[in-house]
Formats: structure tokens, sequence, C-alpha cells
DNA sequence: TAATCATATGAAAAAAAAGTCATATATTTA
DNA sequence: TAAATATATGACTTTTTTTTCATATGATTA
């Protein structure tokens, strides 16, 4: 992990990092869904969905399908998925205070 | 996924979110070394040193162990290693423009 | 036990990211 | 082709995060 690198990872992991888009992505567990039905289903308002798509699919988690004037957004579901599941497996050992609320 | 989990999820990612904290944990990939250590090499200022470390430490990708008056800390190569190797396998695939800077 | 060294902490400043609002673009339908 | 629908974009405001600075704490050594 060179210096180059870093800024890589930390572009990733900040498209992470934020509540908003993880919501998107699990919603997106269930099958692809186009921008309004993301709008409904996370009660967001919809530019701020499309923001936060962008950076989803700029970051190769999300995929893009045009279909008409609706534009279907897919979960990366051979990376993504995977890793939340090994991030799954650390915090159940590790982080338990932390989904507990402890300093 | 719950919302609560997700509060967890960004708490976790959020931590890795940021290239001094990528640093420091990459540096302690080579083994553990005390907080002294850790400034040489990252060429960062003690107290930032100190407070990122708290924060990983907090989330469990590293350990400390108290020696006298030092204090050393230890990567958690059981899972954020592997979680390392995940994540280049997914920027290999799908990051290769975010590498080279494009938008 | 005073001085020194190693590290931690809190508050405040600086920087970065998120969300909002108005509006643009693109596609479809009447 | 005008209106309607779906989505994207840019600029701005707000919020969050990071860094810095001064200082506190804790262990060691002279």
């Amino acid at each position: 992990m060179d210096s180059c690198d870093k800024e890589v990872y930390k572009l990733f992991f900040g498209t992470l990092a934020n509540q908003s888009r993880l919501k998107i992505l699990n919603i997106l567990r269930s099958g692809q869904k186009n921008v309004k039905e993301i709008c409904r289903e996370t009660e967001f308002e919809q530019s701020m969905v499309s923001h936060n798509l962008k950076m989803l699919e700029y970051h190769g988690m999300v995929f893009v399908e045009k279909k008409g004037k609706f534009r279907y957004y897919d979960l990366n579901k051979k990376t993504i998925k995977p890793l939340l599941e090994l991030i799954d497996a650390h915090m159940r050992e590790y982080c338990c205070k932390i989904a507990r609320g402890e300093r």
C-alpha cells in the first residue's frame, strides 16, 4: 500500500462511511431499483439520492442500467456483499461495545 | 443490517476513511510499534497520532500493550489484514479509473 | 522527589463531507 | 412539439471530521 493507494483506500472507505449510502446499499440487496423507488424506500430527497448513487457507482459498488427514462441501480454482489459479511464478522468479535454505545 | 448496525458500520468505515490512520495501519503491518516510533515513521505530530490510535483501538483495529512508559500498538491481523486484501481485490477490478485519477 | 520522557486529552481552529435547493437535461407521452 | 416524468448537476449551507495547540497524566530516572 503506497501513498497513492492510501488515497484510493480513503475514497473507498469514505464512500461507505455514510449512513445514507449504507441504507441505499442495503436496500439494493433485495434487487435492482430505480431512483424513484430508492427515494420512496429510503425517504430521502431525490437529488441527495442521485448524488450518493453517483458516488457509489464511481467506486464500483453499484452498477447502472438505463431502461427508457428510468435508471436501475444494482448492487455489486461480487465484492461488496462479501465485504459487508467480513466486516460483520469483525464487528461481532471486536465492536460489541460500540454497538452498545459504550465509550 | 438494521438502522443500529448502519451507525456502527458508519463508524467502522469512518475509521478507515482517513489517510493518516491508513498510514498508521500500514506501518503497523511490519510489527508492533510504540507511539514515538509511529510518529517518527509517519512524520505526524504526537497528539494527532494518539488521537488516531485511540480511534483505531476503539474499533478493534489495533491492540495496545503497556511496556513501562511505552505503549506498543499492534495491528489486528485476524480481521483487518484480510479486510484490506479483499478491498485490494475489489479495487483492482473496479477502481482503476480512481487510481488513475479519472472522473 | 524533582526532572524528564512518553503518551493522552480537551477545546478550538481548520478542513472536508453531507445535505439542500434551484435548475438543467433527457426521455417519453399526449 | 409541448407537457410531463425521471434523474442529474452545481452552488451554497450546514454538519461532521480532522488537525493543532496547550496542557494534563503517568512512568521512569537522576
